[in-house]
DNA sequence: CGGGCGACTATACGTGGGTATAGTTTGCTT
DNA sequence: AAGCAAACTATACCCACGTATAGTCGCCCG
């Protein structure tokens, strides 16, 4: 893990206040998380936090810039390991609260357009091996496949709850895997329904076009 | 107040201020939204929604409850039309908003619950066609699979981007289905990439225990 | 009529918390 | 040693917003 020092700073007092601020964002929400609970989280004075990062807003940035570049080390780190790509709720531990709140309330869409670029990468890869053109563009599947990829970090509380387990414990991460392994490997929709389905579909868009 | 009847309440200002802060709540979060900001949108004075509410929270736990209600509505409506089962950010429209912030920040427990438990239904069912058992339970599924439903509203802005399209519009809503039609109907991983994937976690099951 | 009650408004209160400023210590350069 | 910039603290400001109170209007019941 600390084969290589990641940054020279993660020790310094900025630093600290950047990984209180990424905790409390992460389990109290950005409106709810306050300056001064970081700071004492951090062991420093209100002031302080102001002096390196000027406002809350900026503070939030930082957190958002620093996510990424974890997110790119974690990224490299995973693509060797197996298993690696298929559970990002498991790979990006204490960081998986901020992310999730970032998703949905802050600003993490250069993560979330990274996740779908990566994607197309790998589908026209996988396009390319296939005998017949998929129909849907690589894109669009990407984007579908991220999102869905990425509801196990958002929704942790709700999947633990269905689960019965905490996605903590690496028992829960087996857990989620084994049904994610299930979900991924098996279609959901027999080609029969996929295909009324596509049918209902056709119909509906020639109706109102 | 608490009308039996189903909906001569939704011109009362009662009912005004509750579709107010449905709205407030979804767009601006429930920190960021301002009971006066509420109050301006329903056309009422600050008072009159703590005379009915009592308070922000009180507010929240009868726009969560609203919310079950238009959904049991809306699922019993969606059951009988074809499609409807799988696209519900189509459905519930301007409600998305309010559900994706009670996934993540407030309190939809209730509902998410009863996605798992409406999917669990409509697995058992399913198995029971199928010839050999499914190895994974179907609460474990239904979990997966309604997180992942789930992320399309929770994640709409990310969505958007990747597609293109605005998810409002008819367009960007065939667009969505289109593409979910296919990653529904096509495997994401190969049966030797499942067999290797479950294979890697079988051995990583027994080096941990 | 009157009086009581629910719907509704106007105004005030208190405070949490982001922002701003002034002051103190530390450490580095010449 | 001097001095200056960065790191850091203490304190004050101020306002947005949730909460609370007092009061007005209109309707129904006897």
């Amino acid at each position: 893990m600390t084969t290589t020092a990641p940054d020279p700073e993660d020790l310094t007092a900025r630093a600290r206040i950047r990984d209180a601020a990424l905790r409390h964002f992460g389990e109290h929400g950005f409106e709810r998380a306050t300056i001064r609970g970081i700071a004492e989280t951090a062991g420093v004075s209100l002031g302080l936090v102001r002096h390196h990062f000027g406002s809350k807003q900026a503070l939030r940035e930082a957190c958002d810039e620093h996510l990424m570049k974890i997110m790119h080390r974690l990224h490299e780190e995973a693509a060797s390991r197996p298993l690696g790509g298929l559970n990002p709720v498991a790979a990006m531990g204490p960081y998986r609260d901020y992310l999730a709140r970032a998703l949905t309330e802050g600003s993490a869409a250069p993560f979330f357009d990274e996740m779908v670029r990566i994607g197309v990468q790998w589908l026209e890869e996988a396009d390319r091996r296939l005998p017949d053109p998929p129909g849907v563009g690589p894109r669009a599947r990407a984007t579908v496949i991220a999102a869905m990829a990425l509801s196990f970090s958002v929704l942790t509380k709700h999947v633990e709850r269905g689960l019965g387990v905490s996605l903590e414990s690496t028992e829960g991460q087996h857990e989620l895997l084994r049904a994610l392994l299930y979900v991924y490997s098996h279609p959901l929709l027999t080609p029969e329904e996929a295909a009324e389905a596509r049918a209902a579909l056709d119909r509906r868009e020639r109706s109102t076009s």
